[in-house]
RNA sequence: GGGGAGGUGGCUGAGUGGCCGAAAGCACCCGCCUGCUAAGCGGGUAGGGGGUGUAAAGCUCCCUCGGAGGUUCGAAUCCUCUCCUCCCCGCCA
């Protein structure tokens, strides 16, 4: 969330950025309450600076007569204070709808038309043949059934088999082994419950609740992205100043509702209720986190680089970009047989916008007051587009998929995928 | 699932109704001392919010001892609920 006092001095900055962004934002009810607030919150205040100091008093001179009076006055402040707390209840609320503002370098555009390549890397592939899409790839090769899988659980879940699966499998273990050992992460495994707090920690709650499913009678929700549980692990935490930037990368499955996508992607391994993600996650200050940001899109480049895949990166417009987003950049990955980019990763920065919310504060110096850090996160990579775009752009006229060189000794040192 | 013990500042830990936002120790910061280091001596160090300051500082008030309620003029302290941690028993991959 922004903090209030920013809303206060510069309320015409904050309208405008929701606006850019195509988002509502309560700005003048906001300043309405606050003012509201602040007279009652005065007011309740002064009542109880009155009790406590009158309450001393009966403490030491133990005068009866004083405590009709006090036993008023406590009721009195205990219904300002509550009058008070009220509206800042229900100013909290509206604080958590505004959206983050967003950084100068965005471009300014109301959808996906309007985004911006950033750069390309790769060349597409040429094939002497109509390249197959990897849906039919999979099911001729029996590595995936999307038939059963809807019989099992229903549309948008996947079964992979042998060769697919292991594919995976691979591909989990190769992007984390580069992300730990060459880009100095942290591996994490992650809780894949978490609870509403941390929902709203990383402004997946309220706006966004009709996207996550929800445990039945309890607290729970099955994690959209492992962003959640590993960025919420500092929650209502004062990091060592020196300590930052945190370096996470967590291996875990993300589940969605993928309410509002009806019609959208419905064939393939491509828009999934429940998707494998490798997810980076930094948490560091102010001053470094634009270049911490572009470090870690870096990093989940990579990946694609060495899997020999063509992509492009495409700088998110105000109008795309989200809403607790600074900054945002997507990665799309040429797939050849659906012939179209497939978005494999998505990387932003927040500023302090979820650290506010999620409470996550660190100290620049020994003594020194605490201030909210920043947070970033990027898929480094999604797993199904990624398999999708490998099977696309590896496949050979036989119908069978070439193993990347860099996935040969995490499959086995096979050199065909499909192969019997 | 049943029984028991706990949750206090960056950490350890004392505190059973007002003198407590909180002893002591550790850690850290500033100063003194010392040829250097260590030791020693003195001082300082929780978070959030409101008001007042152009801003910072300062001053001032309010809140916070896992969380939410309650009793009381007054709650870290008493009561209820809840979450979490630890120990014992049972069950289980």
């Amino acid at each position: 969330m922004l903090p209030l006092e920013l809303i206060r001095r510069d309320p015409e900055r904050v309208r405008r950025a929701a606006e850019l962004k195509g988002e509502p934002a309560p700005v003048d009810e906001i300043l309405k309450l606050d003012e509201g607030w602040r007279a009652q919150l005065h007011k309740a205040e002064t009542i109880k600076a009155e009790q406590n100091r009158l309450s001393k008093e009966f403490a030491k001179t133990r005068d009866e007569s004083l405590k009709e009076k006090l036993r008023q006055m406590s009721d009195e402040a205990k219904i300002a204070l509550e009058m008070a707390d009220s509206v800042k209840h229900e100013l909290d609320q509206l604080l958590l709808q505004v959206p983050n503002l967003f950084d100068e370098s965005v471009p300014i555009g109301e959808s996906e038309a309007d985004n911006v390549v950033a750069r390309e890397w790769g060349n597409k592939p040429e094939f002497g043949f109509t390249p197959q899409t990897h849906y039919d790839l999979g099911e001729a090769l029996g590595i995936m059934d999307f038939e059963r899988a809807a019989r099992v659980t229903g549309s948008r879940f996947a079964f992979l088999l042998g060769d697919g699966a292991r594919l995976e499998r691979a591909l989990v273990q190769f992007m984390l082994d580069v992300h730990t050992h060459e880009h100095g992460y942290t591996e994490v495994w992650a809780p894949m419950l978490v609870n509403s707090a941390s929902m709203v920690g990383t402004a997946n709650l309220p706006k966004f609740a009709d996207m996550a499913f929800k445990v039945e009678d309890k607290d729970l929700w099955l994690i959209p992205t492992v962003e959640v549980p590993v960025t919420n692990f500092h929650r209502d935490e004062i990091l060592e100043g020196d300590r930052l930037p945190m370096k996470y990368v967590a291996y875990a499955p993300s589940w969605r509702t993928e309410a509002g996508a009806a019609g959208k992607d419905t064939r393939g391994f491509i828009r999934m209720h429940q998707f494998s993600k490798v997810e980076l996650v930094k948490v560091t200050t102010a001053e470094t986190s634009m270049e911490e940001f572009e470090k870690l899109v870096a990093d989940a480049e990579v990946i694609l680089q060495r899997l020999g895949l063509s992509y492009h990166v495409l700088s998110m417009c105000t109008g795309d970009m989200g809403f607790a987003q600074y900054k945002k950049y997507d990665l799309e990955a040429w797939s050849p047989g659906v012939d179209r980019y497939l978005e494999v990763s998505s990387c932003s920065v927040f500023n302090d916008f979820q650290a506010m919310r999620a409470n996550i504060r660190y100290r620049p110096a020994k003594g020194a007051p605490p201030k909210f850090a920043h947070t970033i996160n990027g898929s480094g990579l999604a797993l199904p587009r990624t398999i999708d775009a490998i099977m696309e752009t590896y496949q050979r006229s036989d119908g069978l998929i070439s193993v990347p060189e860099v996935l040969k000794p995490y499959m086995g040192g096979i050199e065909l995928i499909g192969a019997r």
